[in-house]
DNA sequence: ACCCGGCTGTCGGGTTGCTGACGCTTTCTG
DNA sequence: CAGAAAGCGTCAGCAACCCGACAGCCGGGT
């Protein structure tokens, strides 16, 4: 991956957009690139980290996990995305692992690089406040949805996101039910007698492994806390 | 409130302190001052905010609510303390309800004045780094305890919070039995026999609307996601 | 001092969701 | 292309937890 298209990458992102070219060649001539396999992990929570990632392609998601080996996963990113910002303020340990879904490569952001950058960009300083207060409302909501809705409000709410703005009907995926369970914390079965819940009542269509979304409306009444 | 007193407050917050007094002093004139009742709402969650507050005296609590009244605490701050970082950062709704639980005293800086001052200082946009990662820690550390521990382990957990490091053996408290419910996203009742059952146990030591803490090893063990 | 309101402690019944199990189908991989 | 691995669909049994109810206690206000 050549500068040019390491700087391209960057200019997508939230956090580098809006600072000028030069700039961010700069920048996209020091960060180093780092290809993950799928299943391999880019790091693991609790352990320090000094860097931040930037998605070039591919997909990564980020989680927490127990110590029976159960996870939960937080969000998952897909280019253009940034993510380890949070240990990077602090140079505390990670507060989430992260896992490459499939293939994928990383412009890595050392801390030293992004907090020079901060200081002498503004701008960047208030997209990445912007960033976390992204990453502070998801997380909340997520506690919300944990307290308060069932498990099929919350595999109701995730098909929603899943789906993102598919304006009537929407599209197929490339998400295990096991995947869905450890998204919505639920054991596997259960999320499948949610999904042919939903199905039945003709909010979704659900197939083999994708689904398709009918009656939105509905669905957003049952992820309503 | 005078002047003086006002610009101390600010000097004891994360946030504020690492700036120079005649900049603090400077501040601490523009902040309006607000006067909360027990049991009174500072702001309410999805509403907009343009505000972010500094908690001189009492107590407030951030929290999430649901539709029918079931409400889950986030975090209770006490001074030193600022809360409501969030919905200032990109001008959203609150992503949290925020209610004295004692008559507290609040300062109140403006989104405009803030934003002036992270551009001025640079330590000031540093501070608000670091409050944030905390707060994606605070919340990111709930996910996580919701979704593996049971509520004996989740009571367990709020209880060490609760006495904070009361080295060997802890303190007595203004939390009833609901609002520790609330806490840790579970009935009033099951608290009830959690607290029993770590009583009967020999972990802590609860009459009334105290508790102590005896063996708080075996506590730490209990909430061990 | 007394009364009222809120808090604690405790039951029992009813759900929800987890666990383990198993057969079938689909998807990788050599 | 064949075998292995992963994923789906489904069931029965069981544990955790919620909900409504209620009796005693305590504390605070008038």
């Amino acid at each position: 991956m050549d500068l040019q298209k390491r700087a391209d990458v960057l200019a997508r992102t939230e956090l580098f957009q809006g600072i000028d070219g030069a700039t961010r060649r700069r920048i996209a001539g020091h960060v180093a690139v780092r290809v993950v396999e799928r299943g391999q992990c880019v790091f693991t929570q609790d352990q320090s980290g000094d860097g931040m990632y930037v998605l070039a392609e591919g997909a990564v998601k980020l989680y927490v996990s127990s110590r029976d080996g159960g996870i939960v996963e937080l969000v998952r990113h897909r280019p253009p995305a940034t993510f380890g910002e949070v240990a990077l303020l602090d140079g505390g340990p990670r507060s989430a692992s992260a896992e490459a879904t499939e293939r994928s490569v990383l412009l890595v952001v050392t801390r030293g690089e992004l907090l020079a950058l901060l200081r002498s960009e503004e701008r960047v300083a208030e997209a990445l406040l912007r960033t976390l207060g992204t990453i502070v409302r998801r997380t909340t909501r997520q506690v919300s949805d944990l307290a308060f809705l069932d498990l099929q409000g919350r595999v109701a709410r995730q098909l929603l996101v899943l789906a993102g703005n598919g304006n009537g009907v929407a599209l197929t995926r490339q998400v295990t039910q096991a995947e869905l369970a450890s998204m919505v914390s639920g054991a596997r079965q259960t999320v499948n007698q949610a999904l042919r819940s939903l199905e039945s009542r003709g909010y979704i269509r659900a197939g083999g492994r994708g689904f398709e979304i009918v009656d939105r409306e509905r669905l957003e009444q049952l992820a309503e806390r």
